[in-house]
DNA sequence: GTTCAAGGCCAC
DNA sequence: GTGGCCTTGAAC
């Protein structure tokens, strides 16, 4: 039998599979434990800026063994997986570490504790989960100390002695955070009672011990049959490659390999582009229920147009006015979402403070793209205000970075499908937190979504607005909390968020090479 | 001095 | 293009 000490406090790299392909792991690469294949892999994709396009239905099986067929669902699984574009390098400096080496510490941590967890309980039945968490409860005490004194290892060290670049969970700022705790509301925290509460809560959660290799759903191969022949007209509108990449366009060789399937992959075009109404005619996806309860398309107009005229004659109050307003209605809209209320309030603060940024851009970006906003509005001063602006936060310096977003979204034809997998992967962030619940929402929304789109160029538009996102929330931040702006308008949420930000989003030490 | 996550190299 | 191994260099 293998030492409690063994298991838990020597982190065990051999023990660990490679989320994305199942071989093992060498390291931390690029946000995730993978092995040195999907390193080498990721970084050529994002440095040669590889647009890839699967040839089947962007829902490819990925392992060790088939792993090479089609780099564009092996891209998709890296990003959904973790992966992070922004970890690699623009300047190709070599050497050094990097603005994740908190975050690396955080995960081994929690690997650690969920080892002590797996030590703990020989049948981790998910009926006995209460009892199983409660015997690791007390063995992890037992450990705390030499548990403790690992994380003060040259790896571990500055885990509990330096929070500055930390993500960490809110609780300690729940103080700080009145307004959004009130509006969230109560939640259940305890995972059997959600259990309990909401059957589909165990469903939904893979229960320890985890296994990589099995987390994929291997997807049924869709029938485009009848696809196919009813909406061969919608290929008309189909994105011709070339301009979905600039120079490095590859073509993807898969047959939708693995999974026992001996079907030659449907005759079809290359990733057709269904329109909308005959999505909703053949589909009755994950996605399609999602866009049930996105904003409807004329909010975001009305409410710029609204606060521009009750605000501040100040364009900077103004963007701030608009994104407290947003804050307000992603709070509601996310509260409706099956998965999100049944996480613990911790967990949804977590989520929110990660991602309230991402999403006002990308609610901002979608009403751009199409046609629902002007270019610019007039506050009270007379003043106009260029909507870039108001997207951004105020960091002027991105907006010519978000204009260029828009119109690439737009020649891609961006649309509800889109919108609504943009909303969700970014609600459902995975830096966020560890629950396994927003990796199994994250997988959802992108099987739905690679049912009727290519993914490759949109996730790598959707990395970008995550990235400026960053960027404007703590411009945003350092504005508000340097006291340089004067007492703000009523944008008590926001300001709750903007004194958080700091200590909750990733904060890069070394801004070198990663800001394109 | 050690660690380890970056980028580079090169046989395949 | 892939993937195993090597080099680099900031953080510790």
């Amino acid at each position: 039998m293998v030492g409690i000490e063994t298991m838990v406090l020597k982190p065990n790299l051999d023990a660990e599979v490679c989320p994305v392909c199942g071989d093992r792991v060498s390291g931390y690469h690029y946000g995730l434990l993978t092995c040195e294949s999907c390193k080498g892999f990721f970084k050529r994709t994002v440095q040669n800026k590889k647009q890839y396009q699967c040839s089947a239905d962007s829902n490819c099986h990925v392992d060790r063994t088939c792993r090479k067929r089609c780099p564009s669902c092996r891209f998709q699984k890296c990003i959904l997986m973790g992966m992070k574009m922004e970890a690699v390098r623009a300047d190709r400096m070599r050497g050094g570490r990097n603005k994740f080496g908190s975050f690396y510490k955080r995960d081994r941590a929690h690997r650690m504790q969920r080892n002590a967890m797996r030590v703990t309980s020989s049948t981790p039945d998910p009926t006995a989960q209460h009892q199983y968490f409660d015997q690791a409860k007390v063995k992890t005490e037992y450990i705390k100390a030499d548990y403790d004194a690992l994380l003060q290892s040259p790896t571990l060290s500055s885990s509990t002695t330096n929070q500055q670049n930390f993500i960490i969970r809110p609780n300690p700022y729940i103080e700080q955070q009145e307004s959004l705790a009130t509006l969230l509301g109560t939640s259940i925290d305890d995972q059997v009672l959600r259990a309990q509460n909401f059957p589909g809560y165990a469903s939904a959660v893979k229960q320890e011990p985890f296994d990589y290799s099995e987390q994929f759903i291997h997807h049924q191969l869709q029938d485009y049959s009848a696809f196919h022949a009813t909406t061969a007209a919608s290929y008309m509108h189909m994105i011709p490659i070339t301009t979905l990449s600039s120079s490095t366009q590859v073509t993807s060789t898969s047959s939708n390999s693995g999974q026992g399937s001996n079907r030659s992959s449907p005759i079809l075009p290359l990733c057709p582009v269904p329109t909308e109404k005959t999505v909703d005619q053949f589909y009755n996806s994950t996605l399609t229920e999602m866009c049930k309860g996105l904003p409807d398309e004329a909010k975001a107009p009305r409410t710029l147009s609204m606060v521009a005229r009750v605000c501040k004659p100040d364009p900077l109050i103004f963007a701030m006015d608009v994104a407290e307003e947003n804050l307000k209605d992603l709070v509601s809209w996310a509260k409706t979402d099956q998965y999100f209320s049944k996480l613990s309030m911790d967990d949804q603060m977590n989520l929110l403070q990660a991602s309230w940024a991402t999403i006002h851009i990308v609610d901002l970006t979608n009403s751009m793209v199409r046609g629902e906003l002007p270019l610019s509005f007039k506050i009270s001063s007379g003043q106009e205000v260029p909507t870039g602006y108001i997207a951004l936060l105020g960091n002027q310096n991105l907006v010519a970075q978000w204009n260029d977003i828009v119109v690439r979204l737009r020649n891609l034809g961006f649309n509800k499908y889109d919108y609504c997998a943009f909303r969700f992967l970014a609600l459902f962030d995975p830096q966020a937190d560890t629950n396994s619940l927003i990796n199994t929402v994250r997988h959802q929304v992108l099987r739905s979504w690679g049912e009727v789109r290519c993914t490759t160029v949109l996730l790598q538009i959707f990395e970008q607005i995550r990235r400026i996102s960053v960027e404007a929330q703590e411009y945003l931040a350092e504005r508000y909390n340097s006291g340089a702006m004067g007492p703000p308008s009523n944008t008590s949420l926001l300001c709750e968020m903007l004194r958080t930000t700091r200590r909750t989003c990733p904060v890069y030490t070394s801004t070198a090479g990663y800001i394109p």
